[in-house]
DNA sequence: TTCTGTGCAAATGATTTGCAGCCAG
DNA sequence: CTGGCTGCAAATCATTTGCACAGAA
């Protein structure tokens, strides 16, 4: 926990930011998190650790979280926003089924170095990237 | 004009729907889209033309359009659904600049086959993606 | 005629915001 | 104390839907 009390610590910092409670617990329970959340799910988990903080609170959170590179937003398909760690991970990639929504993440560094290559064959530097496969499944075809 | 008419026609053939002005208007007003424009923008497009024509037409014919590939729905990190031209088009990718929001489009062979591996490592069977690179470019650097 | 398509306005769902009170520094 | 933070409810924004009427087959 200490480790994650410093990260806590940077990212009040890195924002200018109090600390309170609520900041403090939806940190960590955002530190915590497994697979994507959407925000509406994510208010759930936090409202059964202390039921009193409100959803408006987490929405702020999540952007100010998304904001510091703690937690990464993505939009697939259904314009619904979901959020995972992307803490001290690599670059990581996804690959959805379009039948059963199972969503596996992968990484691979041709393709990193090929996404840099193509930024860079239009004049740009790359700064991040969002990648989405749609297929079927082993089990789904 | 001709071959744009063939393309209705088989619009509304494999959906089973019936030919209206509406339509037809909606129709031929998106095969003109360059680039891409949101649902709010497209109905202004259509309403130009003619002002009579409700915005839940517009929304409906770009959900037909897209179910059948003529157009294609994009999600650039906010959450406006934004549409495109995807008519006998090359699929392709975007690269998008975050400080001035040019958007460049490309292709690549090697991306192609390298999303097609990627995906068949895990099992999966490819049918579509999406991938948008996030940059600076050349003037904004 | 018959049933699909349409415009309107109201409904929805996700997210944001205004505001009065609260609390960390 | 004081300005930032919070919860609440109301406000937005994009999109969808219910419904009565219009119009294509």
């Amino acid at each position: 926990m200490k480790k994650n009390n410093h990260l806590y610590q940077e990212f009040l910092l890195k924002h200018g930011l109090k600390s309170t409670k609520q900041r403090r617990l939806i940190f960590e329970k955002f530190i915590m998190t497994q697979g994507h959340v959407s925000a509406d799910g994510f208010c759930n988990v936090v409202k059964k650790a202390d039921p009193s903080i409100g959803q408006a609170t987490v929405y702020r959170m999540l952007k100010l979280l998304t904001e510091s590179h703690i937690a990464r937003k993505l939009e697939m398909g259904d314009g619904i926003g979901m959020y995972e760690l992307n803490l001290g991970r690599d670059h990581h990639d996804h690959l959805i089924c379009e039948k059963c929504f199972k969503c596996v993440e992968f990484k691979d560094d041709a393709l990193e170095e090929l996404q840099i290559r193509l930024a860079g064959d239009h004049g740009f530097t790359l700064t991040g990237h969002k990648m989405f496969l749609y297929g079927l499944c082993a089990q789904c075809r």
